[in-house]
DNA sequence: TGACAAGCGAGAGCACTGCTCTCTATTCTG
DNA sequence: CAGAATAGAGAGCAGTGCTCTCGCTTGTCA
């Protein structure tokens, strides 16, 4: 089991999730791909395995990100999660896809996702939590429209946090996303300067932006 | 060659790119796989033409909803604009995520999709240009960076615009693209209620913060 | 110790994929 | 009317996910 894990794994990195196939795996591991099927009921499930795997590891590069900065710095605490993310998609970009690009047409993501994939929404809501600026003057809410919009979160990742907040915050995790997902899909080609330094202090820059232009913090 | 390309855009609708076959292809039209062959040189061309299609499409339906807009309503031709992507994104998921998914592995965009592609950034930096208000106080950029990180955009779709405008423009096209991204590709479920109607409530607020956190506009 | 079951792998096979090759029938053109 | 261009058919190759049956090895229990 571990060697099919880690050859999936593997192959996932290198060639992405389209040719990761469980023969190749088959072949890594030294057995014959019906094989394979003693330990794993379907392809899908093992691309389900390692979504949980990409999962685990971004939330963890971007609590320990976070963890590394000064409790009562907020913006710092946000600034080091966004930087994560990008860094940590950067370099597993073929399982930055698998959880937040195209998703597999019939395939809906199982219960047991849900867990990994909601580490960084926690994260970055906790930030918000313990912001002092949490009540922004600058709200977003026009007549109850964000309330009932974040309703689901009311009980369970969200609580303790005013609509409002929920809905910046949510605005946070959908700036991050889509600045991490163009550059990491390449979209960026021909419209900003590849260097790395360069697209590095720009994402910091627009991230700053994001979290000005939302309130989030004092800054 | 109208009824390759008929089929082929039909069966992207339905059921994506992934399962887009020149074999069920020819079986619609008729004809034997291999002939297909005839029309197109392989089944990533089918997908360049059908990419192209796509981004034509699209930037046609914003360009209509922006056109419908007084002149002078930068915000108003803006989240014009904004709401059209959305639209067209959740009326055509597939083709959305075939130009702004998950890249295909080993695939390129060729040269004769950059046109297509950047009718939409062209047409934002339209209204930014038209805008009033296009000199904020609130400036983006920081000790030169975002001037370097958009040179590429310097002489093309950008001239006329000022470093800091254009880099404020990029952040209202990765905000919008990432926030629709977000519902297309499913991450809004159990998070944000499924009612149409507050969705798209929701999205109106959201690039009405965006924008006003950008400052884009006298609002 | 012997019987039995569980676990694990091999191998064949089915239906599908993209793509190439050769062969043939039609149609267009000089 | 001859030759060329065009369009399709069909076979075939290498690959895919997955199922089925068969056999070997190992563990368990009386």
């Amino acid at each position: 089991m571990r060697a099919v894990l880690d050859s999936a794994r593997r192959h996932l990195a290198t060639s992405g999730a389209d040719s990761l196939s469980v023969r190749a795996v088959a072949r890594d591991v030294g057995i014959v791909s019906s094989a394979i099927y003693r330990y794993v009921p379907s392809r899908d499930a093992l691309l389900t395995l390692l979504v949980i795997e990409a999962y685990d590891d971004l939330g963890g590069a971007a609590e320990r990100a976070e963890r590394a900065v000064t409790r009562d710095d907020g913006a710092g605490r946000f600034l080091a999660v966004c930087g994560a993310v990008r860094t940590w998609a950067l370099e597993h970009p073929h399982e930055y896809a698998l959880i937040f690009g195209t998703p597999v047409p019939g395939y809906a993501a199982p219960q047991e996702t849900i867990g990994p994939a909601s580490r960084i929404p926690s994260l970055l809501l906790g930030i918000l939590r313990g912001s002092p600026r949490s009540q922004s003057e600058r709200r977003l809410d026009r007549g109850g429209t964000a309330a009932k919009a974040v309703e689901p979160l009311r009980d369970g990742l969200g609580s303790g946090l005013a609509p409002d907040e929920l809905a910046r915050g949510l605005n946070a995790w959908t700036g991050l996303l889509g600045a991490v997902s163009m550059e990491t899909f390449g979209h960026f080609t021909g419209v900003v300067a590849q260097s790395p330094r360069v697209r590095k202090a720009f994402f910091a820059e627009q991230m700053i932006a994001l979290a000005g232009g939302l309130d989030l913090f004092d800054l």
